[in-house]
DNA sequence: CTGTATCCAGACGGATACTG
DNA sequence: CAGTATCCGTCTGGATACAG
């Protein structure tokens, strides 16, 4: 047995688990990925777009919406001459990354 | 900026994001509250099945399969007369429950 | 009890072209 | 530069029935 107290991994009426949720909340292929760039400063939209590869801009807009929406990024446009946009982290973003960044070591230290 | 450095995410030759190839690892839809679930202990196929909820047998399966694959669960059959099967995490599977029980407590916490 | 085998609907993501 | 709009193939997971 471990320390921690195993409680109810899904809500009985509900039948969500939040670990799940917050998973799923992390998106789809790109998200984790997107939210570990974002780690190391604010950057624009198409410099995520280089930073991830081969994704369509498409699903890059829908997964910054998404974080947007749940208060994980802030969307800041610059009003130069290019009308770049800048997306950061905020704290309850940096706090999911910063948990984030231990999944990246857990996967180097193969424990 | 942050503390930790912010390497490439991806690796320039196959394009692999380490930290989004570990939350793939994770699993889909039920993968999160499967490795929850075994943080409190081994269980037995009918004890996942119920405990997590509405899953399928044929997926809850096939995830059982690729943790076991991936090194994070055990498998060992009992040999009593109801023939049933316990699964337990392994140390590599504890240390990423671990990760995940943060991730718990951040969903709780709205930081 | 612990799976395996099909079938299938819906979600997800890529390609492409177009707009402010 | 930063999106939006369509179209469409693929992958996932649920339902169901059957088996060791």
């Amino acid at each position: 047995m471990t320390a921690h107290t195993p409680g109810p991994w899904s809500d009985p009426v509900t039948g969500v688990c939040p670990v799940a949720e917050t998973l799923r909340l992390l998106g789809g292929k790109h998200g984790p990925t997107l939210l570990h760039c974002l780690t190391g400063g604010e950057m624009h939209f198409l410099e995520l777009s280089r930073a991830l590869g081969g994704i369509s801009r498409k699903v890059l807009t829908e997964q910054l919406r998404v974080f947007e929406a749940e208060g994980l990024i802030s969307r800041t446009p610059k009003q130069d001459a290019r009308r770049r946009v800048a997306y950061a982290l905020t704290p309850r973003g940096q706090a999911l990354g910063a948990i984030i960044v231990q999944l990246y070591d857990w996967s180097t230290a193969r424990v």
